[in-house]
DNA sequence: AACGGGATGGTT
DNA sequence: ACCATCCCGTTG
């Protein structure tokens, strides 16, 4: 059985959002092959208040889709590598949730091909690392997740509060303070304590 | 046109 | 701890 995350799943306040994608599938099919993993660590940027959000700083091309509807991808660049968010709440509301690290589920062998690394632990472990794996680059960003069928949610379980923990957001220079990086208690393939600062 | 700083990650 | 690498927003 498969249910992909609807409209309304996104539109929601983004920190349960990013809290209610632990768990759940995200499937990619790129150059006809299909990967997935399951979202095991993700970030919320939220609207109001938090100088690390992209749309905090300011409204610009690279930013628009942030701006859009609920269950947008936004997928910009950095350092030559790709991040891939999720945009949330509703549209003109600028904020999304970023993934930063995966479980291998399916295709693990062409994630090998593409990151070109062979240990199952650094295929997807990352915000970078798993739009590697799973073929996500620029071409990605603005599609709806909704309906499309090139990269999609699929719900899975859905975590308590005790499954997950609660800390600050990695690599931001900014809003330290805030504490909107959740990842699943105890997986393996949550980034770890050498990325915690 | 020039400049500087990243929501990174791999190496030393 | 360092830095490769490059895009983007800001400034001049």
């Amino acid at each position: 059985m498969t249910s992909r995350a609807q409209r309304d799943f996104y539109q929601n306040d983004t920190e349960s959002v990013a809290k209610g994608l632990l768990g759940q599938r995200l499937i990619c099919v790129a150059d006809g092959i299909l990967t997935a993993g399951r979202i095991v660590e993700t970030e919320a940027y939220l609207p109001e208040g938090d100088s690390a959000c992209h749309a905090a700083k300011s409204r610009t091309a690279r930013t628009e889709v942030m701006f859009g509807r609920a269950g947008l991808a936004y997928v910009y660049p950095i350092h030559a590598k790709f991040c891939f968010n999720i945009v949330t709440e509703s549209e003109e509301i600028g904020c999304a949730v970023l993934i930063r690290a995966l479980e291998p589920l399916l295709g693990i062998e062409e994630m090998r091909a593409r990151r070109g690394v062979e240990s199952l632990k650094r295929l997807t472990t990352g915000p970078a690392c798993l739009c590697q794996a799973l073929g996500i680059d620029r071409s990605v960003n603005g599609i709806d997740l909704i309906d499309s069928d090139h990269i999609w949610v699929e719900h899975d379980e859905r975590l308590s509060e005790q499954a997950m923990v609660t800390t600050e957001r990695i690599g931001v220079t900014s809003a330290h303070d805030l504490l909107l990086r959740f990842a699943v208690a105890g997986n393996g393939f949550v980034s770890g304590p050498a990325r915690m600062r």
